[in-house]
RNA sequence: CGGGGAGUAGCGCAGUCCGGUUAGCGCGCCUGGUUCGGGACCAGGAGGUCAGGGGUUCAAAUCCCCUCUCCCCGACCA
């Protein structure tokens, strides 16, 4: 391909939107343009990229066994409603109305889209199991878009599906995802993470997530450096960095007019934050509970919502003073209306500070353990930075991250809402068993811009590079150039070649924007037969005769694609 | 949704506070010439509803009001 026949517009400067480095980039280098906010085109280059990024995803998915079907974009809102997530997806979900004024969804994801053809077509145990998959358009509307390609409202997802008779086969289908998973983020030469991680809005048992390490990722990966446990900071153990808090055991009751705040009362009373509990009243549906941590952590609606098995949210301040009669800031444990979770940290307070559910007035003196009733104890607050590894008490790092894949095990939940049933051995209709396992095409190329740039560009693994070789072609003899093209062409070698009439600056910059991983300059050594070969990651200069480079081209890119594809 | 910032030529920006020649600069673009191994040089040139709408004024990029778009931060932790 000649550089001049693609449309291929660099730029010299960074685009003022652009919030991070990798998209300035591919900005820069004419990969992907913006149309609106998280809504993105994607240039020859850009194109080039993703369907490598495609076909290597294509490969490994089939290579489990999985099928690639294409689903629609558009969903009735009846499926949604079935699913109960017409409500649930909020204001994420773009929505719009047909002209008879029925409710559709740009779809957001598509559980129910594939749950709605299982229970049509899957009646017995003799056609399970499937896997089934798609590359498709995905939208949702974020609040707040960002990153380029980072976080979208239109973006294009590869998801898959595993349609299960048991769990065990769940456990199977699961284990083939997370290792095509690997394969996949190999190939395509990226250093990624296996994490735990939370099932969020999907629902559902287990998940984890595959993270690349990225100063602007939007995940906060909790590592522990000793005994490799990794976990995505909204599922993470930890141990809190201090002892538990030890204070005087006589209850008193406090006049704290006003003084609500963890930080307040902590001033007012003298008494450090983790002696004091936190108590937040929330609502799983109607129900309420208090919640209750040390003051010096956050509690985690995630991880309350699994304890809860159940969408959790906190209350609004009117919600708590209607539920119990005292405004939040004086919310507390004792006598308490609602049943109480708390977190197993909490419960080791001796002698604390809580709120004494009277305005203006908190209490001193507080043991969990003896002076209130407990619905249950367990794990509810945020992992904080200067916690320590639950495992082995190592001290745990925090380190943002880019999510480029996440697997999950759904089980039944959509299938029995959705009456997706089959009918096993012994003629026993049961709920098939789903995973949801998905990918982000477009964080691919913006993870690999993130990790292989420099100063002048970047440096794509040659798996996912637009082209394999960049020619920088000087014009001075053009018998030469179309001889190497003829042999290019004869060795499959995909290569672009800039023959434009550009001064050699340009083309270099340019060159190193665009970040093809081999290049091949044709220039002056031409009259001495030598021809200089580039390696742009590497930043090596070999110099080859005219003869034998496109041969010496060929091995290395052979043995680059080697390195990333062998498994 | 709340708060902050921004919108001036394809890109990056100045000008706006304090209204007043023909709205500038760098890069890019076009023409001609010279160059040609790291974003070349000379000469000439094109390109603007100053985000949009309304208002104030003799006069508005500049002041006022409304709308749109984009960017950043935050979103109930008592």
């Amino acid at each position: 391909m000649h550089f001049k026949d693609l449309f291929i517009p660099t730029l010299r400067e960074i685009p003022r939107e652009a919030d991070n480095p990798a998209y300035g980039l591919l900005l820069r280098a004419g990969y992907i343009r913006k149309l609106s906010s998280g809504i993105f085109l994607f240039l020859p280059l850009g194109l080039k990229s993703i369907k490598k990024i495609e076909n290597i995803v294509r490969e490994e998915m089939n290579s489990i066994g999985a099928q690639e079907m294409l689903f629609s974009a558009l969903s009735p809102k009846s499926i949604w409603e079935e699913s109960e997530r017409w409500e649930s997806f909020g204001n994420d979900m773009f929505r719009l109305k047909d002209r008879k004024g029925s409710d559709f969804a740009l779809s957001p994801t598509h559980e129910e889209i594939v749950t709605f053809l299982a229970r049509n077509e899957i009646k017995s145990f003799r056609e399970l199991p499937q896997i089934w998959y798609q590359i498709q358009t995905k939208f949702r509307d974020e609040p707040r878009p960002r990153g380029g390609l980072l976080r979208c409202r239109e973006f294009s997802m590869k998801d898959s599906y595993s349609l299960d008779m048991t769990w065990e086969g769940l456990d199977i289908s699961y284990e083939k995802h997370k290792k095509a998973y690997e394969r996949i983020f190999k190939r395509c030469g990226l250093k990624f993470h296996f994490v735990q991680a939370s099932s969020g809005l999907m629902g559902g048992k287990e998940s984890g997530e595959f993270m690349v390490l990225s100063e602007y990722g939007e995940d906060k990966l909790v590592m522990c450096p000793k005994c490799g446990y990794k976990a995505n900071k909204e599922v993470a153990k930890s141990l809190p960095f201090n002892e538990s808090y030890k204070g005087e055991e006589k209850k008193e009751k406090i006049y704290t007019p006003g003084i609500k705040s963890v930080s307040e009362v902590s001033e007012f009373l003298k008494v450090p934050p983790e002696g004091i509990l936190k108590s937040i009243l929330i609502l799983a549906g109607e129900k309420p509970y208090l919640a209750i941590v040390r003051g010096d952590y956050e509690i985690h609606i995630g991880k309350l919502s699994s304890v809860l098995g159940q969408t959790v949210r906190i209350a609004e301040p009117e919600e708590v003073e209607n539920t119990l009669g005292v405004s939040a800031g004086f919310v507390g444990p004792l006598n308490s209306k609602v049943p109480i979770i708390i977190d197993e940290y909490a419960y080791k307070i001796e002698g604390g500070v809580a709120g004494a559910g009277e305005e203006d007035y908190h209490i001193k003196g507080v043991t969990p353990s003896k002076d209130f009733e407990i619905f249950k104890i367990e794990d509810i607050r945020e992992a904080k930075e200067g916690d320590y590894c639950y495992n082995c008490k190592e001290k745990l790092e925090f380190k943002n991250a880019i999510e480029i894949g996440h697997i999950f095990k759904l089980g039944t939940r959509y299938s029995e809402k959705m009456g997706a049933y089959f009918t096993d051995k012994n003629g026993e209709k049961k709920p098939i068993i789903m995973g949801s396992y998905g990918i982000g095409i477009g964080r691919i190329l913006l993870s690999a811009a993130e990790l292989y740039r420099d100063e002048n560009g970047m440096a794509l693994p040659i798996t996912i590079s637009p082209f394999e070789l960049h020619i920088v072609d000087f014009n001075l003899d053009k018998d030469t150039s179309i001889r190497i093209e003829k042999e290019l062409k004869a060795k499959e070698i995909e290569y672009l070649i800039d023959d434009r009439d550009e001064s050699p600056g340009v083309k270099f910059k340019d060159a190193d924007l665009i970040g093809i991983p081999v290049r091949i300059t044709l220039g002056k050594n031409i009259q001495k037969g030598i021809a200089d070969i580039y390696l742009r990651k590497e930043k090596e200069k070999i110099e080859v005769t005219l003869k034998d480079i496109v041969n010496k081209v060929k091995e290395i890119i052979e043995e680059k694609k080697k390195n990333l594809n062998d498994i």
